[in-house]
DNA sequence: ATATTAACTTTGCAGCACAAAGTACTTTTT
DNA sequence: AAAAAGTACTTTGTGCTGCAAAGTTAATAT
């Protein structure tokens, strides 16, 4: 028989809060990128992040799917040049996330 | 034509030393808890994390497998009861896991 | 006409996560 | 003595994820 009005162990109830898109290696590397950077373009991130062409895309289409990340497609010069941003939203559940982190790193060193 | 020398971008290097194995949310849980606690048993983890008979074994197994958790197995009165530990192994790959999230979320930061 | 660049999409596969059911053994209840 | 329940799994099956490689589209440069 389990108490009805209070967790029996006073543990990591917040893991909960941890933001599942951003558990992913490569979908943490792209908003760590996307916050400071403002925008970022295909070949930069490829680049930056070590990724094939269809990882990228795929990746940054879940974090499009989620209204976290912004597309903007553009020529420069006569080239075709997509653009990467981070929206409001999505800023905001990355910073979100890293608070929850920070709080399990926190509780880890008390 | 890329530079041999030095990587193009000063970027989130240290994502590569984000450690596979806590990337799971579990995984993550479990650790957290074996650090602070010192040794639980299954019915508590599996209580706590809210988990599975099999996805609790499963994800121990994991543990076990890298050297990150030992087992203890003991009768507790004449009950089968299964002790979870994180090894000297373990205890230092997450917290160096740890520090690597830290530093992420100061470089946000700053 | 051919090759290159940019940014994908498609395909295919291997690995992972998870629930549910099954197993082995013991203890408790009836 | 028989049935039910507990402990700690293992097995099975299914669906999702991550990834590379190859194919696609459309423009541009040679």
């Amino acid at each position: 028989m389990v108490s009805l009005f209070m967790s029996n162990t006073n543990v990591p109830n917040f893991l909960d809060d941890l933001n599942k898109a951003f558990e992913s290696r490569v979908r943490l590397g792209m908003m760590s990128l996307l916050v400071v950077e403002e925008a970022l373009d295909f070949a930069r991130l490829k680049d930056s992040l070590q990724l094939s062409d269809g990882n990228l895309a795929s990746h940054m289409q879940a974090l499009e799917k989620l209204g976290y990340v912004e597309v903007r497609k553009q020529f420069i010069g006569r080239k075709p040049n997509t653009q990467y941003a981070a929206s409001e939203l999505g800023r905001k559940a990355f910073a979100a996330h890293l608070v929850t982190l920070e709080k399990l790193i926190k509780q880890m060193q008390s």
